[in-house]
DNA sequence: CTATGTGAACAGCTTCACAGCG
DNA sequence: CGCTGTGAAGCTGTTCACATAG
């Protein structure tokens, strides 16, 4: 038997596919029942043949002449990230960042549910850091066993970056399978394991580029 | 008299040279002096090739049989990034994402100083956000008179998505021209302005679907 | 002999344009 | 008609392989 799905899915198309589903989502809130390639792509500033494309990777939901239905393409597309439940995620780092990240109510309604939080520190154990939740900070110690215990594989580092190496390597041994790094430097792991990583520093500087590009070619025009 | 720098420069090559000098400095604090493209690689997961192409794009700095020097190619990158001088940066919003940014030491060491923070809210006026820099939350009615004063060219939107488009104008209406956009929306700007967006909701999901993934090609390969 | 810089080959992603369906 | 799905074309980015410099 040949396999199923031959096609490879372009990691671009991955990338928009979350795009889209926040976007649909959005639409849903608004009462939107369809949605054609052309609006969805105008909102994320993409060409509709570009949506059509990224969304047929996925599969063929789309209705001819009509757009797509936007509570399917939402069902489907959180299945297709696999965010149709939710996932349980283990935080290491109560720093301000860390602690911001136990708060953020963004990840609850995207299917991510922080059940347990870490830190190195022992003046930390033991204090209250969601109170909602009832969730205090643990031991280092205790991320094996409540790793294990509460089904946890995702993990949130939160830590500086001469630990983040050290404290990945200890979440992988207890299990975990993806990690959210925010520490800037780049993670070793086995391949086993997918590390996605958010550098506040480098999104800055990215933007910064920009400006000054933007800047500059002003300037020039402003010569010619 | 032609163009001096004729080539554009592709917009991956620009993200990953914020990720080199990251490594870069990294390495100048462990005192090396040079490094090879090999080496600068392996660290990143990037082919030594991909790593002289891309710094070709930015000039000729490599030695031929020695490498780079590590001084040598921080310097020119943080020149071209723009990060050779510090940014002053305005911050609107002081929920708990917003004021683990503020405290974030991560920005002020790679060239981003945030000089003034903003909040709709009026019973957070006048609060204390930053002992350090004695950083108080001002109204959003003072944001056009303090960007102009304190040379502000950045802005970070660390606002609930249902405001975040509203926040966003009047930051550009006051003369910033670069967001740093952490609400879960797709900003609208005019093409004078710069738009770097982190949703943390989507890091996780993408980590996620990396994660099923391993997960599926796992199982098939015990199967076969 | 080591390591850069770079044209040329290759791969992958995006855009085009249109057949086909509701 | 409107709008999707998709081969084919076009373009951009990556890898290769080697001339060249120290």
């Amino acid at each position: 038997m040949p396999t199923g799905k031959p096609t490879v899915i372009p990691a671009p198309a991955v990338r928009r596919l979350s795009l889209y589903l926040r976007e649909l989502e959005n639409l849903l809130a608004q009462n939107h029942r369809t949605v054609s390639s052309r609006q969805l792509g105008e909102s994320l500033g993409l060409t509709d043949a570009q949506v059509r494309k990224d969304l047929a990777y996925f599969g063929q939901f789309g209705h001819p002449g009509v757009g797509y239905r936007v509570d399917e393409l939402i069902a489907r597309a959180r299945h297709i990230l696999g965010t149709d439940k939710t996932w349980n995620v283990a935080l290491v780092g109560v720093g301000n960042l860390g602690r911001a990240l136990v708060s953020y109510r963004g990840f609850i309604k995207r299917g991510f549910d922080i059940v347990a939080v870490f830190d190195n520190d022992p003046n930390l154990t033991g204090e209250l850091v969601d109170a909602a939740k009832g969730l205090t900070v643990e031991p280092m110690e205790k991320l094996p066993a409540i790793v294990k215990e509460r089904s946890i594989l995702l993990g949130i580092l939160a830590v500086p970056a001469s630990s983040a190496q050290q404290v990945a390597d200890r979440m992988l041994a207890a299990g975990v399978r993806g990690v959210l790094n925010f520490a800037p430097v780049a993670l070793r792991v086995n391949d086993r394991t997918a590390v996605a990583a958010v550098d506040l520093a480098v999104h800055l500087e990215q933007l910064c580029f920009q400006v000054s590009s933007l800047i500059k070619s002003a300037d020039t025009n402003e010569k010619v």
